[in-house]
DNA sequence: CTATCGTACTACGCCTGTCGTAGTATTAAT
DNA sequence: ATTAATACTACGACAGGCGTAGTACGATAG
């Protein structure tokens, strides 16, 4: 069964993370279980790999954490808001993406 | 400038080698100036990736070493040969990457 | 009323591919 | 005589992903 190897999205995780966030704050579960839908379960980040990207982008200023303060569902989150330099990093991203896919393509078989 | 992170093509760096080797044996320099002239000078690999590619491939079964016997160039040169085990494993990762591919770009502005 | 499941994380440390730096040796060109 | 191109090897740092483990709360089931 073929499956995505973490040493391919190595890197990747952090542009899809932010790709979710460019709509609304989310915070680790709720982005998990996106990332999980949207993919059609091909792919489900590992918790560790999630948690460790916030903290990671935060230290880099692609996003800021703040607290759930209204607490109607009894569980402390922390939310997650993408910042102008976190969208430009996207946007770099995505760029990079489309040359690193079409220089890849030329060793992929069928080209 | 954009260009490709080390993050990216972690792992692709042994298709890319693979798929050189498919056709013919070859060695380092070689390979490294086919990455160069069949990416359009758009990646470059860097020499300890290569040469540890190579090591690791070996040790995995994927190419077997075998010297220069004829040397009328002079220069000593290690080339590689692609085996039955490193054609499965390049099929393994064409059919990955096609499912990456997928999914990352869910992820990617303008899907 | 007790146990399990889902939610929502944190801590710690290993693994592996990439890459920077450096060095060696031969041949060809200037 | 020196530089450039060829053809590597050695060593160690770095960083992202991941395994394992643990905490804590609420809801649901038996």
């Amino acid at each position: 069964m073929i499956s995505i190897s973490s040493d391919v999205i190595r890197g990747y995780n952090d542009t899809m993370i932010l790709y979710l966030l460019l709509e609304k704050p989310s915070y680790g579960y709720e982005i998990s279980k996106q990332i999980k839908s949207l993919s059609e379960e091909k792919y489900v980040i590992k918790e560790t790999t999630l948690y460790s990207a916030f903290t990671r982008m935060e230290k880099n200023g692609y996003v800021e954490s703040f607290s759930d303060e209204d607490m109607s569902n009894g569980k402390k989150r922390t939310y997650y808001r993408i910042t102008e330099a976190g969208r430009a990093y996207y946007q770099e991203k995505c760029a990079e993406w489309n040359l690193t896919k079409e220089v890849v393509e030329k060793f992929i078989e069928g080209n």
